[in-house]
RNA sequence: UGGGGAGUCGCCAAGUUGGUCAAGGCACCGGAUUUUGAUUCCGGCAUUCGAAGGUUCGAAUCCUUCUUCCCCAGCCA
């Protein structure tokens, strides 16, 4: 990273995570050592979600000089895949994080799992049950009822070895047979109630091929590569809060029978994150992407990370946005315009300015000499003149945006109207002397007058004092090119939910709350200079928002922009 | 009706050895700067901490009861 672009680190926010890792030191319990990891099941594209949880890991490994593993969980052969991997390095990558030489895969911890779950057998706490899907569950009882002891429960320590055996050397068929936890099938929580921790899947697996034939449960999984890998805290979201006994009983298992030392990783529950206006479920995403509505998985309105960087987010902003959401165990949710703020926060800073009109409307300086031109400077950055200027050629004929001009102005109006007088940006103070219009009425062309000692940057100019400052585009230099406007993909905070007023029984679907208008694509004038705009190139167009060179789309000499988002705008939200 | 969690300003969120501590951010409302109605800056913004009792000189922080919301019955993660 530019050590220019290097700001101090904040104070990081105090949160229950930070609290539990300050005891952990204080206590000496890891010797200060804070070991984290990201481990994303290869089966599907980042989304803001995730982004939060890498924040958290990583951002916490960081702040206390520790290190965050990137693992893939991929224990299940048939929804795994390589494409996903290579997407999910990108965009942890991208999000700015390093997990150095700490790269893993539980399916490379394959044969210790084997042998836990061996050692486990011998210890008379697991047990191959022969019974069905459907005969387990049967007797796994409810939640206000307790379980019953499967027959197979009480079988031996040495038939459960041997039966075990011949399920890994492929003897048995699918869902013949699985491995159990024997702990207690009365207990309060369902997830003890001899959770399967082993089953026979005859799949190849992206990593390991066909070596395996039975497949380790992410609940026995988890907490032995936890183990292995030495996390110190195994962050995870609140759902799996009722398998954390599970978690402990496994790990002390196994730390007294010597496969692990002890002290034994911790595992800490977060709520996970809940934006409005978006879905973050992995089946809503897919049925955005697999039905159509959306262009792909980095289609810029979709939630993913491949599609907010498409989109112009940055990670910046999502790490802005990460650590001022915080961390905390209650389920809540947060309004997507904490997000977009996020990203304005930083593009601001970091975003060069430029000029582009999006809905064009022709402004003939009429007492511009024809045939006449000359060069406006424009700063790059307001609040960084080290950035530079750039010329923007200035000529008797521009466009200015459409909604620049009123023939009767409401109150309140200090743009462009008949007799009315505006600076254009950089360039000179004009007075509207009127307009005209096509057979319908509508306007086609606005007439000015400009005032010849008034250019931006001459010594009298600041005599003129004038409210209104519009930005304009030489319609002989400027040049049309496709523009994307993006806006929220839905058009309600919570897509699908019944809303007040709602009939009752009536069931709202979240496709019916999408936003007709996510994407509207314009021909805009753009400055000149915008044409050497190379893709990811971010800018702000003055007064418009923020915009970003796609990165599929864009050609040399002739990018694509895409709205990231819009700038704040009072005056469009009622003005004053 | 079983178990596990969570309820502090419109949205997040500090604070949990009880004592001027109800931080901070976002949003919002004023006002100042401003060649982006942007940015920036200044000011305002919870006698109250889901509710009701109780303990105490004193409670968001302790006790009791009640209430609302979330999660759990995959050989998914």
């Amino acid at each position: 990273m530019n050590p220019k672009d290097t700001k101090p680190a904040p104070a990081p926010a105090s949160n229950f995570v930070r609290n539990i890792v300050d005891d952990d030191n204080a206590s000496g319990k890891w010797s200060g050592r804070v070991e984290t990891r990201f481990p994303p099941e290869p089966n599907g594209y980042l989304h803001y979600g995730h982004a939060k949880s890498i924040c958290l890991n990583f951002g916490l490994a960081q702040s206390y000089g520790g290190v965050c593993h990137l693992r893939f969980d991929d224990t299940n052969p048939e929804k795994e895949d390589q494409e996903y991997v290579d997407a999910i390095i990108e965009s942890v990558q991208w999000l700015g994080f390093d997990w150095g030489p700490h790269l893993y895969f539980a399916s490379d911890y394959f044969d210790i799992m084997y042998a836990c779950a061996v050692s486990l057998i011998k210890t008379g706490k697991a047990y191959v049950d022969s019974l069905s899907a459907e005969e387990m569950r049967a007797l796994r009882g409810t939640l206000t009822e307790p379980g019953k002891d499967s027959p197979w429960r009480k079988r031996s320590i040495d038939e459960n070895l041997d039966l075990f055996a011949r399920m890994r050397a492929g003897e048995f068929a699918d869902g013949t047979h699985v491995l159990r936890a024997k702990i207690d099938m009365a207990s309060p929580n369902i997830n003890l109630r001899d959770p399967a921790i082993y089953r026979i899947r005859k799949a190849t697996h992206h990593r390991t091929g066909d070596n395996w034939c039975i497949y380790p449960m992410y609940t026995f999984a988890h907490p032995i590569e936890d183990a292995i890998e030495n996390i110190t805290h195994s962050i995870c979201t609140l759902e799996f809060e009722d398998q954390r006994p599970f978690y402990d009983w496994l790990l002390d298992a196994l730390a007294s029978a010597g496969h692990f030392p002890r002290p034994l990783p911790q595992q800490i529950e977060f709520a996970r994150l809940n934006l409005t206006y978006v879905v973050l479920s992995k089946r809503k995403l897919i049925q955005l992407v697999d039905e159509g509505h959306v262009g792909g998985w980095d289609d810029p309105r979709l939630p993913t990370l491949i599609g907010a960087r498409r989109r112009g987010f940055t990670a910046e902003g999502f790490r802005l946005f990460a650590e001022r959401i915080g961390v905390t165990k209650s389920d809540t949710w947060i309004d997507m315009s904490v997000l977009e703020e996020c990203m304005r926060e930083h593009l601001n800073d970091a975003a060069e300015r430029r000029v582009a009109v999006l809905d064009p409307l022709k402004l003939v300086i009429t007492n511009y000499p024809e045939g006449h031109g000359e060069l406006c400077q424009a700063p790059n950055h307001p609040l960084k003149p080290e950035l530079g200027k750039r010329d923007m050629p200035f000529s008797r004929e521009l466009w200015i945006e459409g909604e620049d001009f009123m023939e009767e102005p409401v109150k309140g109006f200090h743009r462009l109207y008949p007799g009315n007088t505006v600076r254009l940006r950089y360039g000179y103070v004009v007075k509207c002397t009127g307009c005209e219009k096509d057979a319908n009425g509508k306007v086609i062309k606005v007439l000015a007058e400009y005032m010849p000692d008034s250019k931006s940057g001459t010594p009298g100019a600041d005599n003129y004092k004038v409210k209104g400052n519009l930005h304009w585009v030489s319609a002989e230099h400027g040049y049309r090119s496709e523009v994307r406007l993006y806006d929220r993909l839905f058009a309600h905070p919570h897509p699908g939910q019944r809303r007040e007023g709602d009939a009752e029984g009536v069931e709202r679907n979240f496709l019916d709350d999408i936003n007709p208008d996510s994407k509207r694509v314009i021909t805009a004038w753009l400055e000149p200079s915008l044409r050497s705009a190379k893709p990811e190139e971010r800018f702000q167009f003055e007064r418009h928002g923020y915009f970003v060179a796609d990165r599929r789309d864009t050609r040399d000499g002739a990018p694509i922009f895409n709205r990231t988002v819009t700038l704040k705008d009072s005056w469009a939200k009622g003005g004053k």
